[in-house]
DNA sequence: TAGCGCATGTAATATGTTACATGATTTC
DNA sequence: GAAATCATGTAACATATTACATGCGCTA
């Protein structure tokens, strides 16, 4: 997932490694975060593979090493941004996305959304049938655990609806 | 984590492999699953430490390896177990710790609880001091995964106070 | 007798962190 | 001139997944 973070970075601007790490500091830190040990690794494979491309420079004596992103890399980032994400508490990739869905159209933003709200609903449902076979057995907090998931995923599933209503009435009525 | 994760499976009863996966993904699947591939290794090097014990037996003609844990893995479980954990939407830590509580006393438990509430609040007080610095040069989807996290925030806040409250209520006044 | 579920285990691979190494500039 | 921040990068380690290998017993 790394690479494609960077790749939405460098869609907006060119960057260095540096860079990367002090924006996501700012923006995604609340869910994704990475390590200089990953991303300068990460963008020198990016670099290999011919999605972005490097500029070195000297800035007020400090060396730079910035990267822009080429067209293979632009086409490799819709192609992952593109694809409706599922549901996962573990990989928070949903937040990683709308981070990101700036550069997708709004219909299929909304299309996105609809499909990750059913997700949600899925998982609940999931919970909900897991209830019935463990309510007996399961000690208090054990138990809990397991409220908290389905009280979560209706926290969700109602915020995401909130947000596929406020895109809607913004341009439409 | 999988070791503790493991530990606090076996503190219930004896279990091979096999059985503990299953009961992770009828229990913790929520919040925290392992593979085969990393639970059998993970049970070669409990037992290589002298936290665990396997014996080997032939059930209905198939053979099975279960572990029974050790005083030693009980005192490793438990030095794991007390210490309270902080927020992290990364790793889930808080909901594993959650799943095991029964084994600590009720007012170790409230403490922990405490602990962890007040670290939801400063992770909350942390993203307000961002919306501050990003509100204006954020575009709307970025913005809403900000949004997101202090909503999620607020109601994992008022979640787990709700928690501590039954809690106190159930043995209390 | 073919296929599925049970049951254990390993090897290749992916992905990331922490610590280290280096060296410049800015700030006190 | 010492310490902090800027800036890049590598090596060792941690941790996990996926795919594969093996073999038993039950069922159609």
């Amino acid at each position: 997932m790394l690479e494609y973070i960077i790749l939405g970075f460098l869609m907006e601007c060119s960057m260095s490694g540096y860079d990367i790490k002090q924006s996501m500091s700012h923006s995604t830190a609340n869910f994704f975060d990475a390590s200089f040990g990953s991303i300068y690794p990460a963008l020198k494979r990016l670099e290999e593979k011919g999605l972005i491309i490097s500029k070195e420079a000297v800035e007020s004596g400090k060396y730079k090493k910035y990267y822009e992103i080429l067209e293979q890399g632009k086409k490799e980032f819709f192609s992952w941004l593109e694809v409706p994400v599922d549901f996962s508490s573990l990989k928070q990739e949903y937040l990683v996305k709308q981070f990101f869905y700036i550069h997708l159209p709004e219909e299929k933003v909304k299309a996105h959304l609809e499909h990750f709200i059913e997700s949600v609903k899925d998982h609940l449902n999931k919970l909900i049938e897991l209830e019935k076979l463990i309510k007996e057995h399961a000690d208090v907090y054990k138990y809990s655990t397991l409220r908290y998931g389905m009280d979560f995923m209706s926290f969700a599933a109602g915020w995401y609806e909130n947000l596929l209503k406020e895109i809607s009435n913004k341009n439409g009525g």
